[in-house]
DNA sequence: TTCAATACCGAACACATTGTTCGATATTAT
DNA sequence: ATAATATCGAACAATGTGTTCGGTATTGAA
């Protein structure tokens, strides 16, 4: 890809994720996000088709970045020795608690549903991947895309409540909770 | 109240129901509601501040309905005899079965995270008023707004994957699958 | 280095939507 | 019957969207 097309694009995605923090996503207008971006407005629309494609595209990088990582898809050593069958979701919640990534600005912003879909959506593919390694009591009968889309809802609002408490619990904590939450043994 | 406030506003809102089964609701504009609705532009302005706040207040006036009937604090003599402990969440989703107001249309519209996020705050005010009589194993020790926070998710988690899968399954199967999910005995 | 391709700029543009204002008219409650 | 007020409807400024176009600067490849 074009070097000039790279720093257009990552100049708005950053002035993007700066504006979110200062006010709700619907209220962040394309000619705040040049301004900040420091962009042309044609080349913003040559960039993005709308203001909800970036946040998709957006939300495209940062999330599949973090799924894969946790998921050790990524060449680089990982920092998190844990292979534990639930090991995946104990990486996410350290992951997130690093911030590394910007992400934590996206699922704490205000009005922020959004993201929180894109994240959820990203999070089902690995639930499939993952849930037969987990140790659920499967007794309950309970549909299997039932089961997935609960798993994955729960992960996603113990991640907001989390966040909205301010990070309090360590990821060890947190991960309990979620793993209580969903009745994993 | 004067008849004709009356009137416009419940014009109004059921002009906005109709339209929320057509398209997004970020893209319905005020024109086409106060067309639809046949009422004047100042009207509407002087009815409800922004789209934002029709929404919140149309919310509020379905939503406090249908949570106070499956409490019981109407006078009127209620259909479904059910006082069994976890009774209150079955009157939930028979209510919506039946689907006496129209919330289902709400929903069940395409992004729709608005709704579910009011739904999800009156629900919660339920949950906190129930959450003792409900038989959760309390040696989990988790937080107990992290568990009420958890229960309401679950809910209109449930509510959610039932309606977009076409309400196959009975009330009190899916009441069922909910209990199951909490953890409830 | 040269050169063709192309990404960017910036300014202008038509268009849609928002939210307000105002005087005239119709309806209401008492 | 009357005073209060909800509605109408049309116009209005202000703001945001998405497009267009000629000129400039950067890039990747020959």
């Amino acid at each position: 890809m074009d070097r000039r097309q790279r720093k257009t694009r990552d100049a708005i995605f950053s002035a993007f994720i700066d504006l979110i923090s200062k006010k709700d996503v619907s209220q962040i207008t394309v000619g705040e996000i040049i301004t900040a971006a420091d962009v042309g407005r044609a080349t913003f629309y040559a960039h993005f088709e709308t203001k909800d494609f970036l946040i998709k595209e957006l939300c495209e990088e940062l999330f599949c970045h973090v799924f894969d990582k946790a998921e050790g898809k990524s060449e680089h050593q990982h920092i998190f020795e844990c292979d534990a069958p639930n090991g995946v979701f104990l990486h996410l919640f350290m992951h997130l608690k690093k911030n590394d990534n910007n992400i934590l600005r996206l699922l704490s912003a205000p009005n922020n549903d959004l993201f929180l879909t894109y994240f959820k959506e990203g999070l089902s593919k690995l639930v499939e991947r993952e849930i037969d390694s987990l140790s659920i009591e499967k007794e309950k009968n309970l549909p299997r895309d039932f089961l997935i889309n609960h798993i994955s809802s729960t992960f996603v609002e113990t991640v907001r409540w989390w966040v909205s408490g301010g990070l309090k619990e360590s990821p060890e904590e947190i991960c309990k909770f979620f793993l209580l939450a969903i009745g994993s043994k």
